[in-house]
DNA sequence: ATGGACCTATAGATAACCGATAGGAGAGCG
DNA sequence: CGCTCTCCTATCGGTTATCTATAGGTCCAT
């Protein structure tokens, strides 16, 4: 029985795709497919999540697309990271951190 | 420098309250300041995201509330966990660890 | 040239949380 | 008794993020 794939913790999409553009720049669904293969497919972001996602980081400064051709020698946008992004991750890494730490913390309380 | 007030992850308060409860029956603010107390005053429910949780909970059947006392002798409302609460808190429990993997390999992919 | 796979894109609905605010009820004090 | 303070519950409106479903364009193979 394979696990069915995750739903997305709200909130957490952003620092996703920042983090994996900041391997490798990557067009949408490579995006998706990237992740999808580092979880052993347990996680798949959806594109009616991912667009808009990639469309409201571009808008903030975070990520730079630009047109190109895709492995398969299709029309795709890739997206790679600013130096905005760079310091943005970061931050939602801190937020991240401690958010699980006080959340771990109620889970462990006896 | 004390660590500025973490803001709730969406999606993880009902498996929190539930958490909390399992241990003891609370009354809804009493939840919350157990909560900050667990977790070192890093993380506080307001109540205008608890008392909904916690209708919406009672109306799925995963916690029952009754009328009390509190311990200053005030009308309080307490809740505790049902049967069903205990079942439901074991799979948001499942699905958390589930999510947090993946999250977790996302994160530290290289 | 036709069908299929790939890639981007948008619209509509839903759910969850936050900030602000209100108000009742007991406790302590003069 | 009457006042005020604190405790506790409760609701409203708004915002934000994600999901489902759908659409459209483009390249490739047959």
């Amino acid at each position: 029985m394979k696990p069915r794939p995750t739903d997305l913790v709200p909130g957490t999409l952003d620092m996703l795709i920042l983090k994996t553009l900041s391997l490798q720049p990557l067009h949408g669904l490579g995006i998706s497919r990237r992740m999808e293969q580092v979880t052993g497919g347990t996680f798949a972001v959806k594109p009616g999540s991912l667009f808009p996602a990639l469309h409201r980081m571009e808008g903030e400064g975070w990520i730079a697309g630009s047109w190109g051709k895709s492995e398969n020698n299709r029309r795709a946008k890739f997206y790679e990271l600013t130096k905005a992004g760079r310091r943005r991750l970061g931050e939602e890494k801190r937020n991240w951190a401690q958010a699980l730490e006080a959340i771990t913390q109620i889970l462990e309380a006896t």
